[in-house]
DNA sequence: CTTGACGTTGCACGAAATTGCACGATAACT
DNA sequence: AGTTATCGTGCAATTTCGTGCAACGTCAAG
């Protein structure tokens, strides 16, 4: 590959994915790590990437979000994305929830899978309109601002009609004893009818919102198959639950 | 072959595979190295290719500006939005179509605006999410990819509930006889069905449009109340309209 | 038919770019 | 503090580049 591409390719995965990590970059390209650093030192010295220890950051300052890390987190909610995107098969029916989290999921697809995916957030919908081959179904209803995701009588009217495999499902708290919540009454009363829906639900959830609990009940942890969520932080709260509750994926 | 034409299958190389590789190129027409690295230097002599090491790739850097086309709007759409929103009154019901200009009209709305927005389009739905005060709702349905817009029995279901005072449509093509046209047949019912919803329906058409005619037809010049365009370029060509037609507002 | 100008091509060789590895330094983690 | 991972630099091997030059074919003038 030639070496102007492979620039443009990071800046691509870059953005893609808000961070590189040199050494994954290095096994994806199939060159030295070596090699990497160096583009990523060029890169850096143009301005277009931040380097960080580990590999790089987007230099926009837009987007140095709190406290400015000064290195690679362990890929937070990109990972999580990735992981959940590997649990959808070919020729099923999933729903996603909206939030950040499921956006990335929706950006991590494989290239060549078919399937359908039914959403009542329109950023998960023009994120999933670039792919090329999923099946897209958007569910609409009145706009709840604060999380962009359709909800009400209409939205749960459009549910009807749809039957589920799979239901990943963003929260804003999840505790061992409290369950998911979520912040707003319509929004939890929303994912419950998403999860009546869906066969099995599974839960992302980000390092923030693990032992966290938010003012409206969705759902105990027993009624859910699993939760995806990142290294380091969940690992002993939520040992606890033992063989009972939902199984956790680490990202 | 033709030095002539062998220059030209490059280019075709390049077009199609966005690059070009030298020592590739060389063992497939069966020449020297040394010829392919003149030919690409003397191409990139004439500015038709960007000349890199190991090889060459496209002399425009395909654009594909990060964080998807939309970020780039260009002047006229701008202007044509900021028109169309002014239109909006306090109280009104508004549908809004998808495109990158009704996505300018949604941005431009004024912030103390109280009126309730219909849109088939999650991209205006997620900038109309930022708005203070506008009540959004979000018509759900089977995800045309190409414009990003829900379309389906679904779609025109919900749409059985509205009642709107003005829709604000986006076509491809503006033509004086041909009428209004756009590119796909069931955006073309979409729009027809979103028209019949609405009191009156403006039509938001960019310089690239007028006069122009796509495959499928939406309505005549007389079905619609108005056109907002850009200066300059219809001017003359929509005058023959007369009083019979729409009324026409440059941006 | 011969000859020489011209363009094209392949080869040779030194220069430049790219890459991977080694090694000491630095930073993060425990 | 000690351990591990990452970084930066120097260096050598490889690839690619640019230029000069000779070989070959074409074509038109002699």
């Amino acid at each position: 590959m030639l070496t102007t591409q492979r620039k443009q390719h990071i800046l691509a995965v870059l953005q893609r994915d808000g961070q590189i990590v040199a050494k994954t970059l290095s096994q994806e390209l199939d060159l030295s790590e070596d090699t990497i650093r160096r583009d990523l030192r060029e890169l850096a010295a143009e301005g277009l990437l931040q380097r960080v220890h580990g590999g790089a950051l987007p230099a926009s300052p837009a987007v140095v979000d709190f406290a400015g890390r000064s290195t690679i987190a362990s890929d937070g909610k990109a990972a999580i994305g990735r992981v959940a995107a590997e649990m959808i098969n070919d020729g099923q029916v999933v729903i996603l929830d909206g939030g950040t989290t499921a956006v990335q999921l929706a950006r991590h697809l494989r290239a060549d899978l078919k399937a359908t995916i039914v959403t009542h957030s329109p950023s998960v919908a023009v994120e999933l309109a670039q792919h090329p081959s999923v099946e897209v179904i958007l569910i609409g209803g009145r706009l709840f601002k604060h999380s962009v995701v359709a909800v009400g009588v209409a939205a749960l009217e459009s549910l009807g009609h749809i039957r589920a495999d799979l239901f990943f499902m963003g929260v804003t708290g999840v505790h061992a004893e409290a369950g998911l919540s979520t912040g707003d009454h319509e929004e939890a009363y929303m994912k419950r009818a998403l999860m009546a829906r869906a066969a099995e639900t599974v839960v992302l959830a980000s390092a923030e919102k693990i032992n966290a609990a938010s003012a409206y009940v969705i759902a105990s942890l027993a009624e859910i198959s699993g939760i995806i969520t990142e290294h380091g932080v969940a690992d002993a709260l939520l040992e606890p639950l033992g063989a009972a509750g939902p199984s956790i994926t680490l990202a």
